[in-house]
DNA sequence: GCAAATTAATGATTTATTCAAG
DNA sequence: CTTGAATAAATCATTAATTTGC
């Protein structure tokens, strides 16, 4: 029988790679051009969809806000109590506060962050080679199919939109012979594709302990999903 | 010159009539099949495309949702009112608190709806001729376009997906020879499309003046949007 | 070792927010 | 102010890791 066609898309450590590869070098919300590209070239790799792709950078772009979001609440945090011990020392031994961030790693972690604003927080981690633009809002229609409506931000490659029709044709290849470029199509061997200012990486983490900073730390160290319900 | 090509979409009164109707006919969340029939009805009366009818379901689902939403949360301010009120009265009178209620004109509106969950708060409100199901979920896939993968709700009429291509092809006629019926194409009538079971209303209201039940009463009287910033 | 039971990751959907045209 | 469009957040759901008892 077939293998049961596992019902969502198992990428590739290949594919993974290099969507990670491409999220690196700074992309973040292809836009549906962008989408049929990496697709198409992907699909030398294994089984995939433009849909695939779509969610993925999605996905992976939230969750790595995410991660980083944590980890600035968590520094947030630590640097609160760090002051706090600091204070109660000055206090003791009047001394300057001066430089007491030398610990953190990133010009972002930083105490005046301490409500970012949902939006508009634009540009906070400048983190090497990636260019967070808030100017460039990128917007494009992932929704809505190949049905580019007039902004095309990318050399119009593959296909062409004709006045109100749909027609998007992407031919991925048989399922049977995947691997390693199957040579037939017209296929660019994948050149990093453009770069492209992306949307800026807004900040909001929800402390979930409490609202407020320093009893923010709690005590479960267990790792455990706080969702299940025995 | 052309005229500007709107660069959105502007339902006629035709379109919009028929799109209310299928929505107050229980169509919420119509799949891409029932999308491509209803924007190719729809397009006898105008310039439309499927991703109108897509974003127009999802936007007046969810702006009546929220009127429901507000117009309950008034509700229940206006009954917490009374029922302090009655209360008062009735410490005063030591009357028993009988149908206090009777002013609701909804099943809903009751005091039970304090604090409607995120989730699962399902068919709380059986309007006449709705059926809100949330049992059937109806998980179908817009986003991605008429790649519709094995679930197909519908007679698949106008379209098949082969394999792992994508090829959708949606005439919508030239611009120019627009209104009723080109009668050319294969157009049913629209005979109120297949009713199904929809999602639920989810339901959650913030309160933007507190979570304290009775001070969330605002002295805006206006129904203005809460969320404007002057 | 291994298979059921848990837990963590992450693909896929749905809902909420936001922007901005008219 | 209304509402079409677009994006982000929250959630659901399935798969992979991992643990646990044998």
């Amino acid at each position: 029988m077939s293998p049961a066609a596992s019902s969502r898309w198992c990428p590739t450590p290949e594919q993974l790679m290099i969507l990670e590869e491409m999220y690196r070098s700074g992309i973040r919300t292809p836009n549906a051009s962008q989408i049929q590209l990496i697709t198409s070239n992907l699909s030398a790799y294994g089984k995939i969809e433009g849909k695939n792709v779509f969610y993925w950078f999605q996905n992976h772009k939230a969750r790595e806000r995410q991660k980083l979001r944590r980890k600035l609440t968590k520094q947030l945090q630590l640097q609160q109590q760090l002051y706090h011990h600091q204070y109660q020392h000055q206090l003791q031994q009047n001394l300057p506060n001066h430089h007491f961030l030398h610990y953190f790693d990133s010009p972002a972690a930083s105490p005046a962050f301490q409500h970012l604003s949902y939006y508009n927080s634009a540009s906070l981690f400048p983190q090497a080679g990636i260019h967070e633009d808030a100017a460039a809002k990128q917007v494009m229609n992932y929704t809505w199919k190949f049905d580019i409506p007039e902004r095309v931000d990318m050399d119009k490659a593959m296909m062409r939109m004709n006045g109100s029709d749909w027609l998007v044709m992407v031919d991925m290849g048989p399922p049977l012979s995947p691997p390693y470029y199957s040579t037939t199509r017209s296929r660019p061997p994948l050149k990093t594709l453009e770069l492209f200012p992306v949307t800026a990486t807004n900040l909001k983490e929800e402390c979930n302990n409490s609202p407020k900073p320093l009893s923010c730390i709690s005590n479960n160290a267990t790792p455990a999903n706080p969702l299940t319900f025995p």
